[in-house]
DNA sequence: AGCACGCCGACT
DNA sequence: GTCGGCGTGCTC
């Protein structure tokens, strides 16, 4: 019995699924999980079947149009698993469909044009009677076959939006509309390479035994070596060497031609040789006993394993995969950013060769479509990759490592906010699999997990072959102030920097330049204004001089003195990465500056150079954000200067003095890699402040356990003793805005108020970024503890949705969101 | 997200 | 009087 409707879910910001009817010779290759060719309004999409119906109330349902896969792309778990997404983060299950998929297989129909045969005479004619831009129109489309709307009218000059021109032509017979359908990407995605089939260190002999007498059979071998033992056929006819040499080394038996699938890492990362390890230390032992037990005994849990760079973390997440793929299972491997961990994506490749995909952004939409494909079909059992890995379609899942699992990176910025590492804790609970976080400088959520015993917590001690923790040094900024025009830099800080240089060594300048917010502080005691309720900073609104709490709306009036010491010496904001580099110029003339922040590095490759340039000691002082506070390692490096630690904590937010922690250990991590002790400078006028305190005593517990006090003393608590959902309403009609605003804080106030225990609405009040180009932003926030508020915000998101809001104003909503800015 | 329909100002 | 701009609402 066939079913007669399909529940299919669309990859646009709607809810809820749409019906549509199978045409009898369809009916036996829709099945659930498919990918479907709909109608869908005037256009065709890509709809994936989610469900069989018997029957449906909808009137005027369509037919599909096609079934683009054989066989189900997505199963069972997969769909579970996005439907979880789905509701848990109040998005479209379409678009986290669409997220769990390799990027462009989706089929979309486009509206394109092209020129006519009139159209093409008209043009050579000299187009008479047309306008400028039509005409620009035509010898547009006269370059090329076709293109699609948006596109020809950009190429022409008209005005986004405006059809009339195009119409006209239509009209005039000189253009036709048609429809094309992008088809999936699909390509033969295989390839043939050379192997070698014998060990590297024999290869390397046979090179030189062959030598002069073969030395079209050396070079090959050579070549293979260096690419990793196996090279691809074509890349070795590129350097001109026939395929009779590759013919000759297989009749000799040292290599074999193969056929494979064709995702490989193009970044020529691969090494060969095996590290030389000790034992496992008595803590990794630890850890991987934990992991083990509950990978041989098929058991969902999760292991935190807390310890600095370079504490061995790599080598149990090594272990951990090795366990999962000796009892025949699967690994996902979740990095922040590939390119920031070679060292991960080498170290797996090297312990589990070819079983080891890399997703990266290198890949092309192609590349990334045959990675996927290899996985879902078993070629690769272990998947090294960003936020969206956690959707691989690995086999028989056996381990889910997050490495750097308090990274901010792994929280989606745009629907759907997922969290990959709250994602992967909850595909391994549906596969019975492991999660293995990792961090030195954990989460607080994932740290209380831990020492409230739902996580496995194995502490990893200081590596042995590091030298000792680096110097750091507090500048207290109110005594000792700044001594240069720009306003960055102490004496103590520019003594510093100078004796660095002196010895030849190099410098790093961090400043975490995020903060957009200007604050006042009294340069004299420190003092920024915070709401007594939120315990955030307030902020500074010259528009009306006014200081205001984002989080519940509390507005006074900015004061002209220092209300604790009665200092009219008032500051607003302080310098950026820009002003600190004239500063650094000025004063350090001779010296090699280089600055990286997000102006720096926006051309492709600028940001590798200036790395490489720094690493390679051609650089004196590197100069940015938090961008080089991670990543590689700098041997080269005599002190990191922090030029103000007091920008993130000012933040009016519930993370930023765990953010500043963070970062202040991140960056104290650069110095001191080359054996000898480092040296990091820190400038604040908060140097009692306990994150600047405790950052310099660079340990974690004595932090966790106050920052979890501030978290729980703060009204009914932060997260993680709360749960936050964050509406922004945005509008670009301030007053609608604040109106949609206030009705759906009054709905949610209604709600929480027949909840127990009721989650608690603060706002409206104008979100941090109040506007941005134009689109006013107000925030409700929903507290509470477990799922209420989400829950909350789930029902009356499904009410205001039928309800009568004003014109123009959308929601933005964010599951447990990682600022609230 | 597209795309169409529908309602108000400057021109043939 | 139309053309053409942009807001509002729907898509099985």
């Amino acid at each position: 019995m066939s079913p007669l409707y399909l529940d299919v879910a669309v990859p646009l910001p709607v809810y809820g699924t749409y019906t549509y009817s199978v045409p009898g010779d369809l009916e036996v290759r829709a099945e659930v999980g498919t990918r479907v060719l709909v109608p869908f309004g005037r256009r065709k999409l890509t709809g994936f079947v989610v469900g069989h119906a018997g029957t449906t109330e909808v009137e005027g349902v369509k037919d599909i149009i096609d079934v683009l896969d054989v066989g189900p792309v997505l199963d069972r778990r997969m769909l579970d698993l996005t439907k979880w997404v789905a509701d848990y983060y109040l998005a479209p299950w379409g678009e986290v469909l669409k997220s769990a998929l390799p990027p462009g297989i989706n089929m979309e129909s486009r509206r394109c044009v092209r020129l006519t045969g009139g159209g093409r005479t008209a043009l050579n004619e000299g187009a008479p009677g047309l306008t400028g831009r039509q005409r620009a129109l035509l010898e547009e489309l006269a370059d090329r076959d076709s293109a699609t709307v948006a596109t020809a009218l950009r190429a022409a000059g008209v005005p986004r939006g405006s059809h009339s021109e195009l119409d006209s032509m239509v009209r005039k017979g000189y253009v036709e509309l048609f429809e094309e359908l992008r088809p999936p990407r699909t390509s033969g995605g295989r390839e043939s390479v050379v192997r070698l089939t014998i060990e590297p260190g024999e290869a390397a002999s046979l090179v030189e035994e062959l030598g002069s007498r073969a030395p079209r059979q050396a070079q090959v071998v050579s070549l293979v070596l260096a690419a990793g033992g196996e090279a691809p056929v074509a890349e070795i006819a590129r350097q001109g060497l026939s395929s009779s040499v590759v013919r000759r080394l297989c009749e000799r038996g040292v290599a074999e031609k193969a056929t494979v699938e064709k995702a490989r890492l193009s970044t020529g990362l691969e090494g060969w040789g095996l590290r030389e390890e000790g034992p496992l230390t008595a803590e990794q032992k630890t850890a991987l006993d934990r992991i083990r037990e509950r990978v041989d005994g098929k058991e969902f849990g999760v292991v935190l394993l807390h310890g600095v760079t370079g504490s061995g973390k790599t080598r149990v997440y090594s272990e951990a995969v090795a366990a999962a793929r000796e009892t025949g299972r699967g690994a996902i491997i979740l990095v922040p950013e590939i390119a920031l961990t070679p060292q991960m994506v080498v170290r797996m490749r090297m312990d589990f060769g070819d079983e080891v995909a890399v997703i990266h952004s290198g890949l092309s939409l192609t590349e990334r479509y045959d990675t996927w494909r290899a996985v879902k079909a078993g070629t690769f059992r272990i998947v090294v990759g960003p936020r969206s890995a956690v959707f691989a379609p690995v086999r028989d899942l056996g381990v889910i490592v997050v490495d750097e699992e308090h990274e901010s990176t792994y929280k989606q910025s745009e629907s759907p906010r997922y969290h990959a590492r709250d994602v992967a804790i909850m595909r391994a609970r549906n596969e019975a699999a492991v999660v293995v976080l990792g961090s030195a400088t954990p989460s607080l959520e994932s740290y209380l997990n831990a020492r409230d015993g739902k996580y496995d917590l194995v502490e990893l001690p200081e590596r042995i072959d590091s030298g000792p923790l680096p110097d750091v040094e507090i500048v207290d900024m109110r005594d000792e102030g700044a001594v240069d025009p720009e306003g960055a830099f102490s004496q103590r800080l520019i003594d510093s920097v100078s004796e660095t240089l002196e010895a030849e060594k190099q410098v790093i300048l961090f400043l975490n330049r995020r903060g957009f917010a200007s604050f006042i502080q009294c340069t004299k005691c420190g003092h920024s204004e915070r709401c007594p309720d939120c315990n955030v900073s307030l902020t500074y609104h010259a528009s009306d001089r006014t200081m205001r709490c984002h989080y519940c709306g509390t507005t006074r009036p900015a004061p002209s003195k220092c209300p604790e010491c009665a200092s009219i010496d008032l500051r607003f904001g302080a310098p950026g990465t820009q002003r600190v580099e004239k500063a650094v110029r000025a004063i350090f003339p001779d010296a090699v500056v280089e600055r990286m922040d997000v102006d720096t590095t926006s051309r492709h490759g600028s940001h590798w150079r200036i790395l490489k340039d720094f690493a390679e000691g051609r650089t004196d002082v590197l100069l940015g954000t938090q961008m080089i506070a991670k990543g590689l390692d700098f041997p080269g490096v005599g002190l990191v200067g922090v030029i103000s630690a007091d920008v993130g904590l000012n933040l009016p937010d519930f993370r930023s003095a765990e953010r500043t922690f963070q970062l202040l250990t991140q960056v104290a991590g650069r110095t001191g890699r080359g054996g000898e002790r480092g040296r990091v400078v820190v400038q604040t006028y908060l140097p009692e402040h306990y994150t600047v305190a405790l950052a310099k005593a660079q340990e974690f517990l004595p932090f966790f356990d106050r920052e979890v006090e501030e978290r729980e003393s703060v009204g009914i608590g932060y997260p993680p003793f709360t749960r936050l959902v964050s509406i922004v309403a945005k509008g670009r009609d301030e007053s609608h805005v604040i109106v949609a605003a206030s009705r759906l804080a009054s709905f949610l106030d209604d709600g929480a108020a027949k909840m127990e225990p009721g989650p608690e609405v603060l706002g409206p009040a104008p979100a941090p970024l109040e506007r941005i180009r134009g689109v006013y932003r107000w925030q409700v926030i929903v507290r509470g503890k477990g799922g209420g508020a989400r829950a909350l915000v789930a029902a009356a998101l499904s009410q205001t949705r039928g309800l009568k809001l004003p014109a123009g104003v959308s929601f933005t909503v964010d599951v447990d969101p990682l600022d609230l800015l």
